[in-house]
DNA sequence: AAATTTGTACCGACCGGTCTGTTTGACTAT
DNA sequence: ATAGTCAAACAGACCGGTCGGTACAAATTT
């Protein structure tokens, strides 16, 4: 059964199961296990343990577009600016039951070797991905006059994203949302002006 | 009887290791070759690779301040506007070859078990202690009419701090810090208004 | 029946931690 | 001074467990 779908199915599981346990305290008979899978099975449908949290990496980054936006769209407010808010707050709040894959990923760095040049480049893709799909809801909440139009859409996109990883890295630590979505709420406030 | 190896050194270049390799990828073979320890001396000295970590994260974390400090002044600049500018864009340039650790230890996180709490709440004191070295700084920008006053110093410390560890997670997979250096260049031009 | 897919026992490398014997040097007694 | 004593400090071979990956037989599909 080598079904794409499945194996969609398998990687993403997988992803998951990196980023919550990072890349070496994860073993390739659990993600089996997990999965359903045995290890024969495994290793004939990837290569090797690298090779799968790289396809997972890639494949969960062909749909991430689809998802921002629907993240983006599905908050229910009708202004540019609120919609931005709630993304974000969300996005935190879901923090660390759920994770955030790309700054997950990006944190597993420092535990590969040889691919780790290769998942930098995934996080920076990633990045881009995001601005990218970001981008337009900036752009719509300056033409509102919700934030100020002294700075380019994108830049100030590159601006809110960056300050949004940072309070993940903090939150991992404190393992609540509360002081990154304070920080958020300052930066928007202060971009208003 | 003195012991034959300095135990901050050999803690300071151990915390160096962690941050550059992450903790599984760090064998305690390789912290003994590089201190020119033997397994038995470092098994002497420590209680286990756990408790090595956490002496050397907790060992770092007192003389933080004072190398803030120091970092902060010895920019050789006179205004605090510039002080501030040339200790984020210093720390930025420095990075990966250097590494800053804090930001380093939070990211190996997910491959810790049972201390993960522990380097947690370590890092989150980190966080403290930066916003409070930083913060006069700030305040004295403030004052000098280079940084609005309409938000605290102290969030506005934290805010820009928060940008500068996601900076930093977008540093690491650019490998380069030139992106990092402009958004914090950004956020500084923001908050000058 | 042939080809493909799956189950699982096993291999070997690696690594944290231990064990045992050796060295070192402060202290004492001569 | 010198020799002897003792415990702390150290060296490094070794052990036990883990885990990625393989081998190959069994099962399933074509």
């Amino acid at each position: 059964m080598n079904q794409k779908h499945d194996r969609e199915k398998v990687l993403r599981s997988g992803l998951h199961l990196f980023c919550s346990k990072g890349y070496n305290n994860l073993g390739v008979d659990e993600i089996c296990k997990t999965t359903g899978m045995t290890k024969g099975a495994f290793y004939h449908a990837f290569e090797d343990k690298e090779n799968f949290l790289l396809e997972a990496i890639s494949t969960y980054g062909q749909n991430q577009v689809r998802y921002i936006h629907g993240k983006l769209d599905s908050t229910g407010e009708v202004k540019a600016i609120d919609r931005l808010k709630n993304f974000y707050l969300r996005m935190l709040e879901y923090q660390p039951e759920v994770n955030y894959m790309g700054c997950m990923i990006n944190n597993m760095m420092s535990e590969l070797g040889a691919i780790n040049e290769l998942v930098g480049k995934a996080t920076s893709i990633e990045f881009a991905r995001f601005v990218e799909a970001i981008e337009p809801t900036v752009k719509e909440a300056q033409q509102d006059g919700d934030l100020t139009p002294h700075i380019s859409s994108e830049k100030m996109t590159e601006l809110i994203h960056t300050t949004f990883y940072g309070t993940l890295t903090r939150a991992k630590s404190l393992s609540s949302a509360e002081k990154g979505i304070e920080t958020m709420h300052l930066l928007f406030q202060t971009l208003s002006r």
